[in-house]
DNA sequence: CCTAATCTATACTTAATAGTCAAGATTACT
DNA sequence: AGTAATCTTGACTATTAAGTATAGATTAGG
């Protein structure tokens, strides 16, 4: 129950690129990999990932760089989790051992995926509601946001 | 962003051993693995670390086996969690690039990790209600649960 | 058309996690 | 005491994730 390092700088790299595109500006991969203190080759590799999940575009040659395919406001972060690391559970172990034992009270389900299940929802109901754009700490802006959830020091989340 | 192998069946040990307990059972490691199709070793290496933990403990010699240390209902699945694979973030990504970059507004904090505390919390927020207690189902005593979480499938949590 | 700046792709290395193996230590029962 | 059933430990291997290296492809500008 970590975040994967591709999760953490991938995201990252948007938040940059979210700031560079107020600009109208491209990053480049040095530019990102210096900011984000990782390799360039590294940095290569995550923004590799995010054009694929269509989340950037680059243009290659001199003056090329990378900007953002779509506006922030548009990006949810739990897509882009989705495409950088995937899930929190994947496998399906309560029918990878069904019929051998007493806890599963259904064929497919039993408590400990009930509660993984929760978990994911509790997850998925910040992911989802949240998009790049909220991760912009914008001054004017943030009078449009609503609700504040305790303990997370500040992050607005979209009503 | 994904449960760890130790995590899911450290988990699913701890219901079994709780079953068990109904009957005033021990569980040997051949039982254990069996049950949840692991191997022998395995389930021993899982098993180490419960115990560790302060969750089960062991008898050697003949008639020996694993026993919850406590009642179910005093082990939360949070610490569980911990004690298994650890929280969902650990590092101090935004101190370690601190005075790099633009975005960090404070020295200490930034979006993205009041993202992660965000989930932090909402998972936090599932997992410490939730006791060894609570997954097993248990007609009987359902109803001392209160509040259904919607899409949970069914799971219920202390209120 | 040439060059420098840029992205692209694949293969490689290193580190972390998952899972196995074998030898040793403890206990109940006879 | 002897034996079989059990846990305990540490080292080992395999698989996956993290991170690096290198050669190639594309483009802007001279």
């Amino acid at each position: 129950m970590k975040l994967s390092a591709n999760e953490e700088y991938g995201l990252r790299c948007l938040v940059r690129l979210a700031y560079a595109g107020f600009e109208e500006r491209a990053l480049t991969i040095p530019e990102i990999s210096q900011a984000e203190g990782v390799s360039p080759a590294y940095a290569a590799k995550i923004l590799r990932v995010l054009r694929k999940g269509g989340f950037v575009k680059a243009a290659r040659g001199k003056e090329g760089g990378y900007t953002l395919a779509r506006p922030a406001a548009s990006i949810r972060i739990g897509d882009v989790i989705d495409a950088l690391g995937g899930r929190l559970f994947e496998s399906d172990f309560c029918d990878s051992h069904a019929g051998q034992a007493p806890i599963c009270t259904r064929s497919v389900d039993c408590s400990v995926r009930s509660l993984w299940r929760a978990v994911q929802v509790a997850v998925d109901q910040v992911l989802s509601k949240t998009t790049l754009r909220d991760l912009l700490q914008n001054e004017e802006e943030m009078n449009s946001w609503v609700r504040t959830i305790p303990g997370a020091n500040g992050l607005r989340l979209i009503q």
